[in-house]
RNA sequence: GCCGAAGUGGUGGAAUGGUAGACACGUCGGUCUCAAAAACCGAUGCCCUCCGGGCGUGCCGGUUCGAGUCCGGCCUUCGGUACCA
């Protein structure tokens, strides 16, 4: 045995020997309980980060721990391939998306490789191959079918560097999820995936998936938005037309006074009477041209303007003049809202600019509301009045009498509304899903035949950065022939939304290599549901409600069987560091500011606050230089170490530093009693000392810790403190020529428990040790329960709440004896003195709680 | 505003309602060395009259023999979301 830990040495070895022998290769295997664990895939940017060491660390470790258990386990890897960033280096760099692509793959690949994570490699899929999209494609054509994918015009998100519409899930703030542009909007002829017919059950099981953390459940159940309400007609005085609002208080119908419009509503233009024409289109462009951060701003001042049209209120027949208003949303409700200025605050202080009438229809539980004198509105419960044959009544039960009457009136009836939109899924890019369909003179809208899959993404385009998908300008690409007719016809030059590829990779992983259909049906059933998912919080509503919706498209194409992707969600915190930057350079790297001054002009760096590793920020550690100086078992321990994983990870130089030295010591402690523990036979416990007894009792204290701890908690920190203890506990036991069998138990579940955190020095020390067999032979280590019985416990001794003492009592010892030697305790004895003791609480090896007075 | 999470030493962080601060980092002292690094040993919440005692988990109350942990009310930070009718 090498005198010296050598992690690269060690590292690179048993890599190679995981790759030659497909050490991780999974196939179902009957007998053996399956475990699907998976981590969000990578965007192939060219370099893997920390944040992708802490997921992937994580990850490993479950699958390991796994793995020893017994389970068969499925730990894939593979690329999202499509999207932005390989576009954009071939229009700076002049290189090919795929081959930058293709290339940014081989280069990450071999960075996982160097962490020595267990994946099956052989499960490895990239989004941009032609084998992996067809299959998407295909499950299109059968959205096409069941009416879950079209095609319709539409006011679109559209980010003006990106050059493409965006999703709403994808605009953060009025800016881009990507780039952070101002986000603009745009009328386009754009296909959507029909999610909100699935709003409901995407809503439900909400509440059935224990295993995610609530607050990505509530993130999900907030954007999905559910309201239930009432929609209610209103004639248009003089006109057959009727005006349609979406409410979820039909109990203050009495109240509403006046109509507001969204500036977009398509009765806007036909409402507006003559005389009101100029200042209703003046009103409407100014308005449109706000962008739509400014205008969903909560500070924007409530503006309208009259139509000169009047509706009817359908119970009270009171004349209502119809306004515009700037804060009536087009893509909320019906995008016409019956304003009530008494019970709603932006109705009232709308009413109040504009001199418009309040009527109170809800009485708060003592108080009198008087339109001339309220400051806001009343927006909570009470009851009603001036609400005729409703009048008395509690408005909650006011709510659903309205509306049964307006249901037997014919103007009105109960719906749900929700505020989920559909996925818009076009770009207007190159690198992405072709969407296979053709545009026909003659036949309209053509689905591309199944047959005549995949649309292959071509690749002799011509990349200019000038506006515009290249896809649409190769003419090679976009003249075909209609499927149906066989005349000329136009292919879809817009692209999928790249998350619509990792929407279902995970059931890809099942059956990678499946060339008749999406999936192979039996091992989708095997392997399904992802038993834990691992993945950043950023994803909590895009990726991860797109999944939802996706899994469920399958089950209903009759290609999966699962209601649910993923049973188990861990959401792993951020990997931070401080930043550093020189007044006159900027950021600076951390390379740039050692001994806290800038390198390039020596002034003193300024130490801002902890964030997100970031490029743009400079406050990053590149994972192949950490790996470099200390090894991959190194990064990782540190990475788990450092703080329980759904925590922000705070970076430290002198953290790595200190899980190295670990290591090192570890290496050490086998290394100087490798001689020792050869030679040891087996333990008997029956003939241990009491130092013996001491040392195994610990050993298996730990293996019962480090079990619970990873085992669902997923509280590494804690559970590499355990081992530490315990290796510190060998180092300081001082019976290791005495009972070598003891020492040879202890250091190999110190080994054993390091497997699934430190693979490669655990499996060198492990052969070391004497084993022929890798770690994973010999499975997870048991704790042995007769080994942590106890002749002795220790009792905390209070007195009035305060500790006063300790005694030591035989682990048996019966409650008055605990009684007796507590009370017995001088110390506490002393403060007993002159006291009556009325009170003594006595807590099984534990401790003795005594109320004196 | 609403929803969610979190506030504990110099730092990262531990604590089924039962000795607050495990483990680690840092700092200080020591051993080894010509010296340094590495390694090892010891100390390390604050305060006092220091075999002992007082005070300490954002703030104020409560429940309990006992509260970092449970309950009520605040404050702060972070994340999400927002004219949602």
């Amino acid at each position: 045995m090498q005198e010296r830990y050598n992690p690269a040495e060690i590292e690179a070895r048993w890599q190679e020997k995981w790759a030659r022998e497909k050490s991780f290769r999974v196939h179902e295997a009957e007998g053996k309980p399956k475990y699907y664990l998976l981590e969000m895939f990578p965007y192939p940017s060219g370099r893997i980060h920390m944040g992708h060491v802490r997921n992937y660390s994580i990850g490993d470790v479950v699958a390991r721990f796994k793995r020893l258990q017994g389970f068969n386990v499925l730990h894939p890897m593979g690329w999202d391939a499509f999207g932005m960033p390989a576009e954009n280096a071939a229009i700076q760099h002049g290189t090919h998306p795929a081959v930058w692509t293709t290339e940014n793959i081989a280069n990450m690949r071999a960075q996982l490789k160097k962490m020595g994570l267990s994946y099956d490699w052989d499960r490895e899929v990239a989004t941009c191959a032609p084998d992996y999209y067809r299959w998407e494609q295909l499950i299109f054509l059968r959205m096409l079918e069941k009416g879950l994918a079209y095609k319709k015009s539409a006011a679109v998100n559209w980010c003006p560097s990106c050059e493409t519409v965006l999703a709403n899930e994808q605009v953060e703030e009025g800016c881009c999820w990507r780039c952070d542009s101002t986000v603009e909007q745009k009328e386009l002829d754009q296909w959507f995936f029909r999610i909100t017919a699935y709003a409901e059950e995407l809503l439900d099981w909400t509440n059935r998936l224990p295993g995610w953390p609530e607050s990505v459940l509530t993130m999900q159940r907030n954007w999905i938005g559910r309201s239930q309400g009432c929609e209610i007609d209103f004639a248009v005085e003089g006109d057959s037309r009727a005006i349609r609002v979406f409410t979820t208080r039909p109990d203050t119908l009495y109240g509403a006074t006046f109509m507001s419009l969204a500036p977009e509503h398509p009765l806007a233009e036909m409402l507006t009477t003559a005389d009101r024409r100029t200042e209703v289109e003046a009103f409407v462009r100014r308005i449109q041209g706000i962008d739509r951060l400014q205008r969903t701003s909560d500070d924007l001042e409530k503006e309208g303007v009259f139509t000169g049209s009047y509706c009817l209120n359908p119970v009270t027949g009171r004349r209502m003049p119809v306004y515009l208003a700037n804060f009536v949303l087009m893509d909320y409700g019906t995008g016409a809202v019956m304003a009530v200025p008494t019970h709603d605050q932006r109705d009232f202080e709308f009413a109040r600019k504009y001199g418009l009438p309040l009527q109170v229809v809800i009485q708060p539980p003592g108080e009198v509301l008087d339109p001339a004198t309220m400051t806001g509105a009343w927006e909570e419960a009470g009851t009603m009045v001036n609400s005729g044959p409703f009048d008395g009544l509690d408005n909650d039960s006011g709510k659903l009498r309205i509306t049964e009457h307006l249901e037997q009136l014919g103007c009105g009836r109960r719906t749900v509304n929700y505020r989920l939109r559909d996925w818009l899924v076009s770009r207007q890019r190159y690198w992405g899903t072709p969407i296979p369909v053709v545009y026909c003179a003659e036949c309209g809208t053509v689905p591309v035949p199944e047959e005549q899959l995949p649309v292959v993404l071509p690749t002799d385009v011509v990349f200019t950065g000038e506006g515009g998908s290249p896809l649409a300008k190769l003419e090679s690409f976009v003249n075909t022939s209609c499927p149906r007719c066989g005349s000329p016809a136009r292919r879809e030059t817009d692209t999928f939304d790249t998350f619509v590829e990792s929407s279902w990779y995970f059931l890809r992983y099942a059956s990678p290599q499946h060339d008749s259909g999406p999936v192979e049906r039996s091992a989708v059933d095997y392997w399904l549901p992802v038993d834990q998912y691992i993945g950043g919080v950023e994803h909590a509503v895009m990726h991860l409600l797109y999944a939802r919706f996706w899994t469920k498209v399958m089950r209903d194409i009759g290609l999966a069987g699962v209601d649910e992707p993923f049973t188990n969600l861990l959401t792993q915190g951020m990997v931070c560091m401080e930043t550093r930057s020189c007044p006159e350079h900027g950021w600076l790297y951390p390379e740039e500011s050692q001994g806290d001054r800038c390198s390039k002009c020596g002034a003193p760096a300024v130490v801002g606050r902890n964030e997100k590793m970031s490029k743009s920020k400079k406050n990053v550690i590149d994972p192949d230089g950490l790996i470099a100086r200390y090894g991959a078992d190194t990064a990782r321990l540190f990475t788990l170490f450092a703080a329980p994983p759904e925590k922000g990870l705070e970076w430290n130089d002198q953290g790595v530093e200190g899980a190295s030295r670990f290591l090192h010591r570890v290496w050490r402690l086998v290394g100087d009693h490798l001689e020792l523990v050869r030679g040891a036979g087996g333990i008997d416990p029956a003939g241990l000392d009491e130092s013996g007894r001491d040392l195994r009792r610990q050993v298996h204290r730990t293996i019962r810790k480090v079990t619970d701890d990873i085992d669902g908690r997923f509280q590494f920190n804690t559970a590499i403190a355990a081992v530490m203890e315990l290796v510190n506990g060998i180092s300081a036991w001082p019976d290791k020529t005495r009972h070598p069998a003891v020492l040879r138990e202890a250091l190999e579940t110190v080994v054993r428990l390091l497997g699934p955190f430190v693979p490669h020095v655990a499996e060198e020390l492990w052969r070391e040790l004497g084993h022929e067999q890798g770690l994973e032979a010999c499975g997870w280590p048991v704790c042995d329960e007769a080994a942590l019985a106890v002749s002795t416990v220790l009792i905390v001794v209070q007195v009035n709440g305060k500790v006063r003492g300790k005694v030591t009592v035989p682990a048996d010892a019966d409650e008055s004896t605990v009684r007796e030697a507590a009370l017995g305790d001088p110390n506490v004895a002393r403060f007993l003195e002159g006291q009556t003791v009325r009170k003594v609480v006595v807590v099984p090896g534990r401790l003795v709680s005594v109320v004196a007075g």
